[in-house]
DNA sequence: CTGTTAGCGCTTTCAA
DNA sequence: TTGAAAGCGCTAACAG
């Protein structure tokens, strides 16, 4: 009932072999071959099956992204381009999301990516020596995307670096007690930024001079509660600080609101820096270190395409990219009073 | 050098027919046969190529999910849910974002997911005939969320309803003059909420013995900066509005900032009730409509993955389910002063 | 430039 | 309950 590559064959006239190469755009194939072929697979509504040229050519087109969120900011971001430049390759995309500790080390364990995809791109997930070789063992370029590690391909910002921005804006601003907000790097469900963006905070007071007080780091887990929570318990401290640092726009947004309940004022009583610059920030009037998450994305997608079209998967050419980020600063961080 | 079905045929000392039974559970295979199957399965590490079983069966395990948006909030849980689910019921998720017009057309045109897929989820997208006429042809069993049309599965809320019982809100709230806040029915990225949701705030306008005047009305485009234009526009009027009723809790936002920047108080000047119930709209004191969209994606996705499993892929069983949704109330549409 | 042919690694009759 | 064998629909030598 649907065409296969034998039907077009006949319609043109030509062997299984011609169609093959005429469809697929290979060279020395006359022109006039390609044009009846083409032609032929229009009328019968042709499309190569996928799976019969995977199976014989041991190519996928296929390129498995793995994610730990999908309804954060950042991870979707990651998910629209990388689809968006997969699409525009004549790749599929196919999705992992690894849910929560459980779904991860299942992941790992099956790895479900086994023998179906070309390459890989990982995002923004701390991985443990296990978890990399796992992801060797497939055999396939990967690709990382938030953190890097020698012989893999990577594209991220310098989380510690922006980090040190954002505090040292703080510190310029004439704050010297800073509250950091930040997630949990004991989590087995750890992403990258937690880690960096807390080294940043610290190398920053140290740099101003400032002591750095265990008290002043509370857990907000990169959630919007978490950063209300987080914020709450700042506030209440014997000397609370008149700043706070939080590792993302959302436990910034926490941070807002409940400073305000609690009857202070932004920035005059309490100052907030975010991290990411979502589209809402702007709305939030929050200073934030703005980071280009779709450049992150395409530049390691179209490296890691690069590299499953070329012959040699261990040349891996431009290997780490380290992409600029930008200090926004709006309302939520004006000058000490 | 990774192992095929025939190294384990070898290695468990039977034939590729009985590994390939053995290993997917099917019926007829002696347990100590299965044991040594799946014993040198795990020995050899062995795992079946998705594409020689595919071609050879012409399963795919596979489902394709549909999205005009990914970094949305509606689609980003719809995304989520549906991996989860998928990945559960050991199928593959095959990822499509439409998104431009142009990427729409294209996608329609050339259907990418010929061939590749068991099953179909589109979600939210207002399709024309000729594009349920693509889908059709796919000859798969296709689930629809957000939307429902004879004949597909489909899981939804109550778009006209909802909406009207937010209107209903402001008006008891004593409200006359109300101002909507929509999305650009006309779009070609059009999805399914501006329609709907436009219909029920007429609805109730009417129901309450108010006169629509499309003055009112205003286009947010679903973002948050459409939402603070739309806003600025209806401030602007004459005899502007004294409640708003945003489609959607992003339009919401903007609008809250919008009116707060022009001096005015939330509610006592405008109240502002939105859609969706977003985790940000609790911080935000946003009045809204609050839909379940998990329930809504995993209640088709596991009716889709049933008609997959079943060998009359016309015998839809329940086809259109209607999810409640609920009226929560929050500081910015308290009574009118 | 084009055709012939041998697989790719499974699933699925059909027989035993 | 198991095995033999015929494909599934392509790609990729190889030959001409």
């Amino acid at each position: 009932m649907v065409a296969s590559i034998e039907d077009v064959a006949r319609h043109a006239g030509v062997s299984i072999a011609t169609v093959s190469r005429a469809l697929r755009g290979l060279p020395d194939v006359a022109a006039a071959t390609r044009d009846r072929v083409l032609q032929a697979a229009t009328e019968l509504n042709y499309v190569a099956s996928p799976f019969a040229a995977r199976l014989a050519s041991g190519r996928t087109t296929t390129v498995g992204l793995v994610v730990p969120f999908v309804n954060r900011w950042f991870f979707a971001e990651v998910i629209a381009t990388v689809e968006a430049a997969l699409r525009h390759a004549g790749f599929d995309l196919l999705l992992y999301n690894l849910g929560d500790a459980q779904g991860r080390s299942r992941f790992f364990d099956v790895m479900p990516m086994r023998k179906r995809v070309d390459g890989v791109l990982v995002a923004s997930l701390v991985l443990d020596d296990a978890e990399f070789s796992a992801l060797t063992e497939l055999n396939r370029p990967v690709g990382l995307l938030g953190l890097d590690r020698d012989g893999f391909l990577s594209a991220r910002i310098d989380d510690v670096a922006s980090a040190r921005t954002a505090v040292d804006h703080l510190v310029e601003a004439g704050h010297r007690r800073i509250g950091l907000i930040g997630g949990d790097t004991d989590d087995p469900m750890a992403f990258t930024p937690p880690l960096h963006r807390r080294d940043g905070y610290r190398d920053a007071l140290q740099a101003a001079g400032l002591d750095a007080d265990p008290g002043l780091e509370h857990l907000g887990y990169f959630t919007v509660d978490g950063g209300r929570t987080a914020t709450r318990r700042l506030l209440e401290l014997a000397d609370p600080p008149t700043a706070i640092f939080a590792e993302s726009d959302e436990m910034a947004y926490g941070a807002l609101r409940e400073i305000r309940d609690a009857g202070l004022r932004v920035p005059d009583d309490v100052a907030v820096i975010g991290f990411d610059d979502q589209p809402l920030s702007e709305l939030m009037d929050l200073s934030t270190i703005r980071q280009p998450v779709a450049d992150e994305a395409l530049s390691v997608t179209t490296r890691l395409l690069a590299l499953i079209a070329s012959d040699d998967h261990d040349n891996l050419g431009e290997t780490e990219v380290v992409l600029p980020t930008e200090l926004v600063v709006r309302g939520s961080s004006g000058p000490r009073r």
